[in-house]
DNA sequence: GTACAATATGGAACCGGTTCCAATTCGCGT
DNA sequence: ACGCGAATTGGAACCGGTTCCATATTGTAC
């Protein structure tokens, strides 16, 4: 039912290995034959069949993005970076959302495998001993956006310094005179103990102990990565006897459920209460929210040039580019007085 | 250097076609022959390759979704519907970004072929006619998207009534005793003519006229479709002498920008201008905005259901699923007084 | 133990490309 | 006109599955 190189070979009068070879622009084929095979493809109405092609080549032609859709907007922007890199490879570009930690294993299972994928982009997802030994087993090419585990050290990656970006954070904050400075994070421990919102935690730490402050336990509230969870515990927060003068979030999303508890606890943003998001989702700027800035966009465009070097020479050394961050001054923070 | 099946066939002692009966859980094969084979595929970590698999069926497995990324966050959406609704199935998803005209005749060109993809789903972007007679003669189940051309009454689409929404909008705004409501929205001519932001001054229109108003020219303004573009044409909407009391926006996105004009315009909103925007895109809960809901993520998931179906049965009575739509009234309209 | 239908099994042919090797044709010098 | 290396060309074999048909085996009835 379908036309295939054969047709067009008999149509044209020539070999299918000729048909084949203006197919792909080899140099050795008389400019007549050529000719002639062009036309019979124009008449027949050929293409050619990419499966086929990809059988017959080994391989897939694909490149999967594994991420978080529903729940990270952030994630979103950096596969936006994938996207729009992609677009000028000859790669197809298969995206598996994952919403629930048992669907992260089945897409881990299902797509990284040599078969079905040349190379596969991890954006924002946690990774286990086990997943990692997984991929190692599988020698698929991996690229890991966005976590930054130490023990994913011999994997390419493209990281930001969470540690730093924390710090960064919160030395904003103690610039401008707070000393009680909340974090709202999501979740830190298990299963998963290296996540961006524990890095972020300890550049929070480590910014206070070297302005000689200790952070106190009663500042730090974690829960499920969403706005409306945020603004619960910040509310919670918020109406503490002694509460902070400022919150440092773990991401824009969260800073907005932040904003939201001030807004219903009747504070207002800057002059009660400073606000520090992380990310710089599209969105924060129209929201004046001061916060982290990371290069989302870039590293989802990063990403794909790193897979694809990686796809070429799978046994380079695996390298890990740390992408800077940097804070963007809105209006959400302000001296404390 | 990889396990085919003839390997396992040959280690379990059997014949291909067995291993082949084994995995497609075929009931025609006795208990111990399985058992044998199933033993092999362990033994030798087989895994079946999905492109010889699709190439012997004839079928790709693979859905494309055709998408306006960057520029539309409710597109981003309804795509989160449609990849929830994929991961419950055997095929996989991929996404083509498309950011220019060039990009998206391309991407149809491309995708648009039986021996590429399974099926597609086109999502918020315009159609052309030619557009529709290439779908037509390929002749691959198509699913459209919140397109709502009434060229296209012979695809399956998934659409609202965006006259409608758009009426609904307005008369909110009449309800409120506003009577110069302007209208920002993104461009309305060419190269095609039934895009939603027409539909929507259709409606706004209608609303006007059937109050006994005429729709002011002066109060309709349109650009780029970003919160930057409806920023600047809403500013010099809101410097004019006879300003708008209220305006509406085609999208939240320009909703968005439409409340920074009013932020540096001086305005309050929504005592000095009341907005309303349109999609509902996640977001703006948070910022308060009165809008027009789409049910985006069921959009997506409806697309999916709908197309499975198209595929499982192409000659099927196309079909035109209309979603509700409905005024979410939140914080950014008031009375006119 | 034999006959015969029902069930299991083996493997050739096929899906539609690519590649490689052998065969043919070409171009050019003499 | 002839010879020879280079440039073209044809097509078998292959990629790794599925399917179908012929053959082998099993089970059941007598």
């Amino acid at each position: 039912m379908s036309v295939t190189i054969r047709d067009v070979a008999k149509k044209a009068g020539v070999g299918l290995g000729t048909v084949s070879r203006v197919l792909n622009q080899s140099p050795q084929v008389r400019d007549g034959t050529r000719q002639r095979v062009l036309d019979a493809i124009d008449e027949l109405d050929y293409s050619p069949s990419t499966i086929a092609r990809r059988l017959s080549l080994g391989k897939t032609h694909t490149i999967a993005a594994i991420i978080p859709f529903f729940t990270r907007p952030a994630a979103v922007e950096r596969l936006r970076g994938v996207t729009y890199s992609i677009s000028g490879t000859e790669y197809d570009l298969i995206v598996a959302d994952i919403e629930t930690p048992e669907r992260r294993v089945a897409a881990f299972k299902e797509l990284a495998r040599r078969e079905r994928v040349d190379g596969v982009l991890i954006i924002s997802l946690p990774f286990s001993e086990k997943d990692a030994e997984h991929f190692k087993r599988s020698g698929i090419p991996l690229v890991i956006i966005d976590v930054n585990d130490p023990m994913l050290h011999d994997f390419n990656r493209i990281v930001v310094d969470d540690i730093e970006g924390g710090r960064k954070a919160v030395q904003h904050l103690l610039d401008l005179g707070h000393t009680n400075i909340g974090y709202i994070s999501d979740v830190l421990e298990e299963p998963f103990p290296f996540s961006a919102s524990r890095a972020r935690f300890t550049g929070y730490c480590q910014a206070l102990e070297a302005a000689g402050l200790n952070p106190r336990p009663d500042l730090h509230r974690h829960g499920e990565h969403s706005r409306s969870d945020a603004k619960i515990i910040a509310a919670e927060m918020l109406r503490m006897a002694d509460r902070p003068t400022a919150i440092f979030a773990a991401s824009d999303t969260q800073a907005f459920g932040v904003l939201e508890a001030a807004r219903e606890t009747g504070l207002r943003v800057p002059e009660d209460l400073s606000v520090v998001g992380y990310d710089n989702v599209e969105i924060a700027e129209h929201l004046g929210l001061t916060t982290v800035q990371q290069l989302l966009i870039e590293s989802g465009e990063k990403g794909v040039r790193l897979l694809l070097e990686v796809m070429e020479d799978p046994l380079r050394e695996p390298e890990c580019e740390i992408l800077p961050s940097e804070i963007i001054i809105r209006n959400t923070t302000a001296p404390h007085c």
